[in-house]
DNA sequence: GCCCCGCATATACACTCGTATAGCACAATG
DNA sequence: CATTGTGCTATACGAGTGTATATGCGGGGC
C-alpha cells in the first residue's frame, strides 16, 4: 500500500526497464515527446502501460531516465576526441563515428530531437557538448595548434556547430543527397572539406 | 449544405485567419506540432476553435499554411544575400539579421522546429536552404571568391551549418552565453570570426 | 427584398491521453 | 512454510484531443 512512491528505480537492469527506455528513446528522437503516447511506447517495448508507471514514475520520468542515458552515452563517445588535437583528431573522430553510428544512431538522433525541446535535460545536454568543444580548442591551443589572435569561444561554438549539423539535416539527406550523412562516401568529403575549410578556409580573402 | 469541403481559403486576409496562423506560428515554434492544441491556439488568436476548421480544413491544414508563409519570408529574407558575394556578403547578413531578427524572430524559430520534425514542409523548407547556400557559392565561385579545389557542394552544407547552427542554440543561449544568438555583441563576435574562419581557417595546417 | 455566401461561434462526439488502483506470479528471506 | 517485495499486467477514470454539425450575423448581387 503506498510505501514507496516516485520511481523505485531499485533494480536499473529489470528487463521491461531497458526495452522501455530504448523504445522511447527510439520514438521520441523520431516523433518528439508530445508525439508518442505511453502506450505506443509500451507496445513497442512489448511490455505493458503500467509498467511505465512502475519503473518511471511518469512521462516526464521516463524523460529524465532517457536524458541521462544519453548524456552518459555522448559523454563516453566523445571521450577519445577530448584526448587528441588538430585537425587530424578531427578526422579521427568523424572517421570513428562511422563505427559507433549505426550502433548509437538512435542515441545520436535522440540528442538531435533533444536540442529542440527546451527542458532541463536538454540544456544540461547542450552545456555538456559545448564543453567539449571548448575543451577540444584549449588542448589546441596548449599545443599550440590554434593560429594566432582566434576568439576561441567562437571557434567552440562553430565547432558545434559542424558537430551537431549532420545531425540535424540527416533526416532530409537522403532526398537531398540520396545518401545519408553518414554513409561512408559523406564522411570522407566531409573529411576532406572539413579539414581544409579549418585550416586554410573556403572564400578568398 | 456540404458544397464546399477541404479548405475555403477564398479571402487570405480574414483577420481571424491571420490571427490564427500568427498565433500557430508562435506556438508551434515553442512547444511543436504536437504540442499544442488547437484550443490553446484559438484562444491565443482571440477566436473560437472552429474558425480553424473554416479557414483551414484541419490541424494539418493550419501547419501547411504556416509552412507556406514561412518558406516565402525564408525566401524572401535571403533574397538579398544571393545579390551579393564574398565575405562581406556574409557580414552583411548576419548584419542585416540584426534588423529582422527581432521582428521575424518567429519566422525564424517556427523555421527552427520545422527543421526537427521531417514532414512534406519541412524538406521543402530544407531544400530552400540548401539551395540558397549553393546559389551564394556558385556566385562566388564566378566572381573568382572562391579558392581553388575547394569542394562547393560541401562549402555549400558548411554554410548551412553555420547559418541554422545560431537558431538551433537560441535556446540554450541565455543560460550559456548570458545572451541571446542574435544580441549585438554576439553578433559582431561571430562576424569577426566568420569572416576569419572562412577565409583562413583557425587551424594551423 | 430576398438570397446566398463568407466569417465566425457554440456545442457535441468519439477517441486518446497520462495517471491511478488492484492484483498476480515468483524469488528470496525469515 | 509463511512473508515480503519486486517486476509486471489489467482495467478504470477524468481530462483533453481533433473533428463534425448546427447556427448566427452581415454585406453584395439578382
Amino acid at each position: 500500500m503506498a510505501k514507496r512512491l516516485e520511481t523505485r528505480n531499485g533494480g536499473e537492469d529489470a528487463p521491461g526497464r531497458r526495452h522501455l527506455l530504448d523504445a522511447g528513446m527510439r520514438l521520441f528522437a523520431e516523433r518528439g515527446f508530445a508525439g508518442v503516447g505511453l502506450r505506443e511506447i509500451a507496445a513497442e517495448a512489448g511490455v505493458s502501460l503500467g509498467l511505465v508507471r512502475t519503473h518511471f514514475g511518469s512521462k516526464d520520468g521516463l524523460r529524465d531516465a532517457i536524458d541521462e542515458y544519453v548524456l552518459g552515452e555522448i559523454k563516453r563517445l566523445y571521450a577519445t576526441v577530448l584526448e587528441h588535437s588538430g585537425a587530424g583528431a578531427l578526422t579521427k573522430a568523424v572517421e570513428d563515428a562511422l563505427d559507433w553510428i549505426p550502433r548509437d544512431r538512435v542515441v545520436l538522433m535522440y540528442a538531435r530531437m533533444a536540442l529542440m525541446e527546451k527542458t532541463p535535460g536538454s540544456q544540461a545536454l547542450f552545456d555538456q557538448l559545448l564543453a567539449i568543444m571548448r575543451q577540444f580548442i584549449e588542448t589546441n591551443a596548449k599545443r599550440g595548434l590554434l593560429q594566432p589572435d582566434v576568439d576561441r569561444e567562437w571557434a567552440a561554438i562553430y565547432l558545434l556547430f559542424d558537430f551537431i549539423g549532420p545531425a540535424i539535416i540527416e533526416p532530409f539527406a537522403k532526398p537531398a543527397f540520396g545518401k545519408s550523412m553518414y554513409s561512408k562516401p559523406m564522411i570522407s568529403a566531409r573529411n576532406a572539406f572539413m579539414v581544409r575549410a579549418f585550416t586554410r578556409g573556403f572564400l578568398k580573402g
